[in-house]
DNA sequence: AACTATTGATAAGC
DNA sequence: TGCTTATCAATAGTT
């Protein structure tokens, strides 16, 4: 008979730990693995790293390969005039809450397609078809049995929601349905007639390009070549 | 005996990568690895983080919880400006340039989230309804008609998809099929008949009001609160 | 880009 | 914190 001398890694999920003694220990560590990955990534790729980190307490934290304020500097190519924010404002705020907003979602949008796969093989498939083409174009041919059960039934539902819907446009537009009458189409009844699918017509809507892409690129600036690859840090206090 | 299908991972010294193209697909892998960790331990610790990076050609990736900028000027404790004009084209083209890289940085997700943003609400529906349920439940409501027009195109596509897929299923356990039978379900042609997924003929060009920008979004404050970690230190060089 | 055999990181428990 | 162990997660080498 052995004990068990422990459970061993479980496995957590990504959100805030309560218990505030764990949640300190879990940053003391995985900040010591952040910075050594950190750490080994910049030696075997010969890149530059900084890193910077704020505990809830306001305390700061830092790793830089060659050195924090190196690559800080050039990254915002800080110049001598220490003032900027008076009056910038206005454009630059926005864009900065742009990338504040952008982070944030990619935060989330990150953890959420990370519980989305413990969901299955379907939804994984859904999450890579929707980035082509329209969610409804997945292909069938990776659902099992039971999916396709799923299926058959939701189509049934989604029947009725379309019929709905249509007759809800149908009527909506009904006093201005120069379309509809052009068209010789009406939602109605036709809308869900059996299997035989009619026709779409020709109008199509026009894809609104009117982008909300981020400015086009800007060359990132800098350069400099010659690395110091000596991992060549150490723990020390305040600087 | 079975041929196994690779080495499997193998240990590596920690030391600058000599190959040119294993060492950019390696910095690929870390990089997404550490911003990930990054992530992670931000929102297990409720700490901030910024990463900046810099490939040997020059070439920025960063990444920030909530934002890189706010974590930055925060640990540079960069002083209120004045003297606008003179900076605000290099700020300006910096600003820029981050937010370039962070949406190189992002690509993948971040192509997803914008196609999904570009597409309106429905796909950001979508996304909701895929924590829940599954993707083909999504309701119709938030569809307009052009996406109406697009699905029934795409649901003679289903169509298709389901019934081969259906009959291949069928074929491949017709010699075990108490599953199918105790669910009185039929894939071959009947699957679809029962079903009759027909659709509509929607049309009109239909401006997607999906305009897009981001939402404007004030810059997090830096929290501080708490509790506080012991110890103070920070790797580099710097100091 | 996808796949595994491995190595590496780490949640628990002391 | 530091150590240990059992697991979970990241990724080197291949295809």
């Amino acid at each position: 008979m052995v004990k068990k001398k422990s459970m061993g890694r479980q496995k957590i999920k990504i959100e805030r730990i309560k218990r505030e003694d764990t949640r300190q220990v879990t940053f003391s560590k995985r900040r010591s693995g952040l910075f050594k990955k950190a750490s080994e990534m910049s030696t075997l790729c010969g890149v530059e790293t900084a890193i910077v980190v704020f505990s809830p307490a306001g305390k700061a934290f830092s790793f830089g390969h060659p050195s924090v304020d190196t690559i800080l500097d050039r990254f915002l190519a800080r110049t001598p005039p220490q003032d900027v924010s008076a009056v910038l404002p206005l454009v630059e705020a926005h864009r900065a809450a742009n990338v504040n907003e952008l982070n944030r979602e990619y935060s989330e949008v990150r953890n959420q397609l990370e519980a989305e796969k413990h969901r299955g093989a379907a939804l994984l498939q859904m999450r890579k078809v929707s980035q082509n083409q329209f969610w409804w174009k997945a292909p069938v041919d990776e659902l099992g049995l039971y999916e396709l059960q799923q299926l058959k039934v939701s189509m049934e539902e989604l029947k009725k929601n379309i019929a709905k819907r249509g007759e809800e446009l149908f009527i909506q537009r009904s006093s201005q349905s120069q379309f509809l009458a052009a068209n010789s189409i009406g939602f109605q009844s036709q809308f869900l007639a059996a299997n035989s699918v009619g026709v779409v017509d020709p109008f199509i809507a026009q894809t609104t390009e009117a982008n909300t892409s981020f400015a086009p690129q800007v060359i990132t600036p800098i350069a400099s070549q010659g690395y110091d690859y000596g991992t060549n840090y150490g723990y020390g206090y305040g600087c």
